[in-house]
DNA sequence: CAGATTATGTCAGCGACTGACAATCGGCAA
DNA sequence: TTGCCGATTGTCAGTCGCTGACATAATCTG
């Protein structure tokens, strides 16, 4: 957590602290670990990579690997996990006038958006997060250990939604049932992005997110035939 | 798959064929294979449980276990999809008046219920299901695994809602979406259930879902503050 | 520069999982 | 009943993910 790519959010904890040359060659082995992880999972898969290619590609010890990384899931899904925080980092900032559902839509098109904006290569970047979630997808022990991952970002949606609005989640369930369906919302997106030839890059998967919140309001409507 | 519990549900393709003693005998290791490890499980805990444990208690060797089950994670799971597979045949039965959102809060009330008043104990049973339930969720790796099942089978739901509704679920993205929203507000109830000191039993978790439907228009609705 | 921290490498070991082969058991027909 | 065929099982060896313990080397602090 702590070992995280920084983002241009500035963190108020860390001002004018130029950080040491430990940390930097920290966050630079961390990062290619990534990027290497990244590459040799695009080429061969992710189960037919073992974590001592990886650590040997950065020329460090197995060991050193899991000093940086839990377990070979994560390093897969530490792309992943920067673009989350940056959705998080959006929807706090939404204005308040808006709907929570409002403010949800508005968010992930927004991060997909400003994410599609920024580095287009590299670690970190928009193009390393769709290609990995064609591979979580079709991988099965990455997808579980994606969605288990998602769910705990969800826990953090409650609790913004809770704080924006003024209300108690342990007494509310509003927020925990909205994240949830937003939640569900976002992954079948997802899986339809991956699935369909759909326009690729960040712009279709807005478009493909955009056509699954428009279908909220008439899949739980009534009857569906005429 | 084949070698899953039989329902009551008759499925067509045996009928008045006795299965023979290999076919038995098949089942019955399943079964105590499960049953073992389901009591491991519950008194020491999924990670601190070996595979050689569960296979010596029922007298195979290591190697049978994981002829029966893929991995680990399968034999744990395995009582909770048979109580899936029940929910979904409640599903495919019921009245065609029904909203599809009717529908699926009738099914999985009715299937809690019915499974409820069936058989309390043994492998397959309520009580199982329920513990079971507990110790998913605090077991990163089954949890993980248990929400990839989850997704899994909120395709077929999809594709009971399309086929119920008479349309094409390429084409019409709401039983896409409403089943995307119905599992993740089941899965919130499961949380708020094996978190929160709810009622316990089947008929408790009857009420912790309704809570969470009930809570699905507001949730969704305009603005939260007055 | 010395001493306290901290990152890294090495090594040994456990447990999940798999392929290959041999032995055994149930099903079935002569 | 006998005998053969295919399915089930056990054994063995091996790979890979992952961890604890300890020693070494690098950075940081004063």
């Amino acid at each position: 957590m702590a070992a995280r790519t920084p983002h241009p959010v500035g963190t108020p904890e860390d001002l004018g602290r130029a950080p040491g040359l430990r940390e930097r060659k920290k966050q630079q082995t961390r990062d290619a670990l990534v990027q290497a992880a990244h590459a040799l999972f695009l080429g061969q898969g992710f189960a037919r990579t073992t974590v001592d290619e990886i650590a040997s590609a950065v020329d460090v010890s197995q060991r050193t690997f899991f000093r940086y990384f839990a377990n070979k899931d994560e390093v897969a899904l530490a792309v992943m996990s920067d673009a989350e925080d940056y959705f998080i980092h959006c929807l706090r900032h939404r204005p308040a006038e808006e709907t929570p559902l409002q403010a949800l839509r508005a968010s992930i098109v927004q991060a997909w958006r400003d994410l599609g904006n920024a580095r287009t290569s590299g670690p970190g970047s928009i193009g390393s997060a769709l290609e990995l979630l064609r591979i979580i997808e079709d991988t099965p022990a990455l997808l579980a250990a994606h969605l288990r991952r998602v769910t705990e970002q969800e826990r953090l949606v409650v609790q913004v939604l809770a704080e924006r609005e003024g209300l108690d989640p342990a007494e509310d369930l509003r927020p925990v049932v909205l994240a949830a369906v937003f939640g569900s919302l976002l992954r079948a997106a997802h899986l339809s992005w991956t699935a369909e030839q759909e326009p690729a890059g960040p712009e279709g998967m807005v478009v493909v997110i955009e056509r699954y919140f428009d279908q909220l309001g008439p899949a739980l409507a009534g009857h569906w035939r005429d």
